[in-house]
DNA sequence: GACTTTGGTGTCGTTCGGCTACTAATTCGC
DNA sequence: GCGAATTAGTAGCCGAACGACACCAAAGTC
């Protein structure tokens, strides 16, 4: 016999503190960076991810945006969830379940607003965080990796014009691999995503390069065939 | 100038009622179906997804295994997150915050818990449903057949030995679309998730076939091209 | 003007994916 | 019994895609 409990008599929603935190990512000095601020006073880390509780009225990414856009200065340039944490009371504001959600700011943004002691961190020197902070910037950075390909992340960490190896650095950075010219510009060619402006850059020695801006044509899904990438890593 | 508001004076959790709501999914009469219970008496759609709140210490997942189970009868065999909404007051439970879960279900499961009168609903004919519940099982397909390549998805709607014909029929049910038998197998090859049992399978007609079992081999992670497919539709 | 640096393209061999066609093993109809 | 039908599984061709390399182009440096 199976075992097969009765459904719940009545289900009941709970009250519960919440918070969303921001993982704010920018490319700075060649890597990915994440924007943290300092710690109130009395915690036992001395950073933290940028966080609220939602508004009245406001949803999740217009809270995310908020508060990164508090920080930034400008808007970040794309808002996604990546998953909600609730896993005890490990977060600095004690919240219950935490929103994560990963906000996207281009290479030609200031720096974070002086006075708030925000600061960039690169990826893989973070300072000691939070677990469920190091949770969340976890997950951010396999959801921007994943979504490479289905959302234009790498266009978001970008100025609105850009050149052709401006793009591929991004993509070398997000994927954590060197990319072949010619290869990663054939694909591009093929993808309708992009198109040249007639202003050209000259930076410093060798030949200028043509911008490009993102352009995205409408075109039919390409029918790929199934891929088998688990990996199990 | 730029207009750059200052920092938050201090970030602040908020109370909200929070509600796990759940999409199980189980390939049925060769559709993917969705799990869902009867609304409460008064509500406006007369189905619902099944859905509580979170218990004291329960992680959201765990929250969504429970519920799948109470009218499974089974566990599930894959719970993911996602995404949370927050729009407004339209939960049959009037949650503030929604955190969807996807729960998958083999298809050699048995019916729904008799008596709790939840029922199977192709996910192209649902019936009319909260527009949150609706979001969120738009949402769960998307998940499901992004996630498709990463995640063992398929393998999780099978029971634990299967056909290679049953394995393809379930990627051609979530990808929406026939694939070619040489080629799927080709690829399932080459990618080391699979391994023959010595049990076969006669089931009427046509020639027997060989049972496998999902047993995937860790092997380096291929170094795929990038490709731009946003196809912005 | 030769050299360096960065941008951009052509080509070639290999792999990959889609397809047709085939063999294999069973049930069904007569 | 025996061929038709049905489902499982494989071989191999062919065009498209991919990676590596070479090469050309346009700027600065000396």
């Amino acid at each position: 016999m199976r075992d097969r409990p009765s459904p719940p008599a009545r289900p009941a929603t709970r009250r519960v503190a919440l918070a969303v935190d921001v993982v704010t990512l920018s490319p700075r000095d060649d890597a990915l960076a994440v924007l943290l601020v300092p710690s109130v006073a009395g915690a036992r880390e001395r950073w933290a991810l940028p966080w609220d509780g939602p508004r009245d009225g406001e949803r999740l990414e217009e809270a995310g945006a908020r508060v990164a856009r508090a920080f930034l200065g400008t808007a970040p340039t794309l808002v996604e969830q990546v998953g909600a944490a609730s896993d005890g009371r490990r977060h600095p504001g004690g919240a219950d379940v935490s929103i994560g959600v990963v906000a996207l700011s281009p290479l030609d943004d200031d720096a974070p607003a002086s006075g708030s002691g925000a600061a960039w961190f690169p990826l893989d020197a973070l300072p000691p965080l939070a677990p469920r902070h190091r949770d969340i910037v976890e997950r951010a950075a396999v959801a921007v990796r994943q979504r490479l390909d289905h959302s234009p992340i790498a266009f978001r960490l970008l100025p609105a014009t850009f050149t052709l190896s401006d793009l591929q650095r991004i993509y070398e950075l997000l994927l954590g691999r060197r990319l072949h010219k010619a290869s990663f510009r054939r694909a591009l060619q093929g993808s309708f995503l992009v198109e040249p402006t007639d202003a050209w850059r000259s930076e410093g020695r060798g030949r200028p390069a043509q911008l490009f801006r993102f352009a995205p044509k409408k075109r039919r899904h390409a029918s790929r065939s199934v891929r088998f990438d688990l990996s199990s890593e």
